[in-house]
DNA sequence: TCTATATATCGACATGTTGCGATATACTGT
DNA sequence: ACAGTATATCGCAACATGTCGATATATAGA
């Protein structure tokens, strides 16, 4: 029950749905999360704790870069599933069809963490 | 966005979660959820409100009672897709066995909303 | 209409969450 | 070792949530 509930909790907030959506495109490291949601930076780092302990997420260093991935091996089927959801669920939504379309013109700049 | 929110909002917090796995088992009434929860009557109440704003569980009245059921016809595909996880999921959640034993037990007495 | 029962709503309080800026930590390159 | 960059953690304020008791509302039956 404790990480089922640990898992919702973290798809209660609309910042960290949308980080899930972006991640759906690709590793992203912190500071590049940090320019589609807008947020100060301690506020993405935390999001990104709540997302990590849930399962949702994977991280690694890249130097001084932390790359966060959607996680591939699943502690529980909560994750598995909701990340599955997830790929189909949202697509319809104007603001982060926008966001996302973002995501690519930065991929595609020098700041992009091409590690 | 809005509605995903929503659904993972209500599915937050376990009371809500232990509700929704009781009414696999059938129809309750608020006073009977209340016995199984052991919370005051007032946040039995307000719980089932957030499961029926999120389109989780539908109502009914009957008499003085309200008799809730998890909800069959959906408004989006967040609760379909949740309602029919939770019946596999958390199913070896030992307090959960326990607490659903108790409604076979109240289900036999006159206690019951048997209408 | 009056009483009893079931449920919903309100107000208050404690706790949890989200946001921020400031600071600490970790790594890179010089 | 030092400076620069990226990330994490801390402390605080604002807001949301969960709980309760008290009260309001709705229905059934006398």
């Amino acid at each position: 029950m404790k990480h089922f509930i640990r898992v919702m909790k973290a798809l209660s907030d609309p910042n960290r749905v949308r980080v899930l959506k972006l991640l759906q495109d690709g590793e992203l490291c912190v500071c590049n999360i940090q320019v589609y949601l807008q947020l100060a930076q301690s506020s993405v780092s935390r999001h990104m704790k709540v997302l990590e302990d849930a399962g949702l997420v994977q991280r690694r260093r890249q130097g001084t870069w932390i790359m966060y991935k959607l996680s591939g091996t699943h502690e529980s089927e909560y994750e598995a599933a909701m990340l599955s959801h997830l790929k189909t669920w949202l697509e319809d939504d104007k603001e982060l069809k926008q966001m996302r379309l973002q995501t690519n013109l930065v991929n595609t700049e020098e700041t992009v963490c091409t590690v």
